[in-house]
RNA sequence: GGGCCGGUAGCUCAGAGGUAGAGCAAAUGACUCUUAAUCAUUAGGUCGAGGGUUCGAAUCCCUCCCGGCUCACCA
């Protein structure tokens, strides 16, 4: 981006000629900080206890985001990675190159001090500085102090601003490190392995849902971005690697809204000898862990609702809670025409949707999702909608598979995992045979490579695929998937 | 894609046909315990872009761009 010249950045482009030609190196290697900003805060604590006024020196940095000139006295403020603290240069203490320096720092530069620890008259935690080295010039202003950066563009668009301006939003990065590393902790525990799988595949399969296409010049052939790490873990278990999971980006090129990015994070994991019965049991267990040791509670806040994690999750069979929820059985409706003309009865927009599976996806997000609020698994699907989801050992037209919801959002996706070649390869053919019917809806995709793995024998399997965007989004309270991404898709401009 | 709301100084915002405004940030000066420092002075604008109406448009109309919310689509 070009950068417009305006008198602020003149003028700090005149101070940074001033300083070349002091022989001052504006952007310097060589400061190493010995405490952080915390550290001074403790440090502080530490000898007061011991009934000294003033510590060691020490040297510390961070970036200047004020700057309170009172004469012969200057305070600053420095912020660094865990906080803030002041500076105070007064003229008798400060040596003469930080004499001249000071006059020609900015706020947004970044300085080293050097100088002790004590506590001025007015009881804030300060450091004296014997010494300043500018360490990065700033050439641009930084937002305002304190009304802060609000338009939402920008902050989406220059997110460092953000993280600067708005010190909360260092929060959200850090806790959702923390929640990923729960999580990573969590599924080590349970003996789980972690694996990286392709990103560039030559068949998006495992999911319904439109791909990134992209090519490869030496290998001349076009391939895609995953939509799911579903089949490649599938792999590994058939390969033996029992218990196995994947953190990984997940690319859809679909719509974007506050609930959807077009690149989005997921951890998918599959367990040998499991059935979906057994991955509810981990899927509660996991987020009950995550959110209790984030948190300290199992409790937590996410808008106007008070959500509760301490297992086990409430289970409904998604066939009685449609019958109740909408009267509509889908046991009865088990045609296109019949099962549209419910669903227009009881006031639902079909237009829409052409297919059977596409129509109860409809009247589940209608009637169910908005009110499942408590973490809840609706359980047993139709298996029209559900082509890697085993058969329930009752019903031949059930498929063994829940979801997970939370504050009325898709959470996770689980079922007994296909284990059968030649079931799975029908299931596939089906797909491909609605994706000619129905052109404008997705539908998952023959893997031959997949299904020759399948071939060899996968065990029984459970799996689980969690999107840890909404995880987080639903931990940190926050309403927005663009608040958790750090980055997320906008229009170039 | 539809509906609603928004885009004015680096930032936060006011201005709704009649000379483009404030606070912070910036520049100059005063001030050795301030912390949204204070005080004085100064400078800073393609009012998202383009067209139209008008004697006159940031303001009214049209088209477009960017964003937010929402509905639709989509997991």
């Amino acid at each position: 981006m070009e950068s417009e010249i305006n008198e602020i950045i003149k003028s700090r482009l005149k101070k940074l000629e001033i300083l070349h030609e002091r022989g001052i190196d504006p952007y310097p290697t060589d400061f190493k900080p010995t405490h952080n900003t915390k550290a001074c805060l403790d440090l502080l604590n530490d000898i007061e206890k011991k009934g000294l006024e003033q510590s060691e020196v020490i040297y510390s940095a961070g970036r200047i985001t004020a700057i309170r000139k009172m004469g012969k006295a200057i305070f600053l403020d420095i912020l660094d990675e865990l906080g803030k603290i002041q500076l105070l240069a007064r003229d008798n203490s400060i040596d003469d190159n930080t004499k001249e320096l000071i006059e020609l720092l900015d706020i947004g530069d970044w300085a080293g001090v050097i100088g002790p620890v004590f506590r001025t008259r007015r009881n804030e935690p300060t450091i004296q500085v014997n010494s300043i080295k500018l360490l990065s010039k700033s050439l641009k202003p930084l937002p305002e102090k304190w009304h802060g950066l609000k338009n939402v563009e920008t902050r989406y668009r220059q997110r460092y601003l953000d993280l600067i301006a708005n010190t909360n939003i260092r929060e959200i990065v850090k806790q959702r490190d923390n929640i990923i590393f729960e999580l990573r902790k969590f599924m080590k525990e349970e003996g789980f392995t972690e694996v990286d799988t392709p990103i560039l595949v030559p068949i998006p399969a495992g999911g319904m849902a439109h791909p990134f296409k992209t090519y490869h010049n030496a290998l001349d052939r076009e391939l895609f971005l995953r939509i799911a790490t579903e089949l490649y873990l599938k792999r590994m278990v058939v390969g033996g690697i029992e218990k196995v999971y994947e953190i990984g980006r997940l690319f859809r090129n679909e719509g974007i809204d506050s609930n959807h990015n077009p690149e989005f994070t997921t951890m998918e994991s599959y367990e040998a000898y499991a059935d979906y019965n057994d991955v509810m049991k981990m899927v509660e267990n996991l987020f009950g862990q995550i959110v209790f040791n984030v948190k300290g509670t199992y409790e937590i806040q996410y808008g106007e609702n008070k959500l509760n994690f301490k297992p086990p999750w409430k289970r409904l069979d998604l066939r009685k809670t449609l019958i109740e929820k909408s009267g509509i059985d889908f046991n009865i409706c088990n045609d296109v025409e019949i099962l549209k003309n419910e669903m227009s009865k009881i006031g639902i927009d079909v237009r829409n949707q052409l297919s059977w599976a596409g129509l109860m996806d409809k009247l589940i997000s209608e009637k169910l999702e908005p009110d499942l609020i408590q973490p809840t698994f609706l359980i047993d699907y139709p298996l029209e909608m559900s082509p890697l989801a085993k058969l329930s050992k009752e019903n031949s037209n059930i498929v063994e598979r829940f979801e997970g919801f939370i504050a009325g959002m898709e959470i996770c996706n689980a079922f007994t995992e296909l284990n059968d070649p030649l079931d799975q390869r029908k299931r596939f053919e089906n797909q491909e045979k609605m994706r000619e019917e129905f052109p404008e809806e997705e539908r998952d995709r023959l893997d031959e490579d997949f299904l020759v793995a399948l071939e060899h024998g996968m065990p029984p399997t459970g799996g689980v695929g969690i999107g840890i965007d909404r995880m987080v989004m639903l931990i940190l309270n926050q309403s927005s998937i663009r608040e958790v991404i750090s980055f997320p898709q906008l229009r170039t401009i």
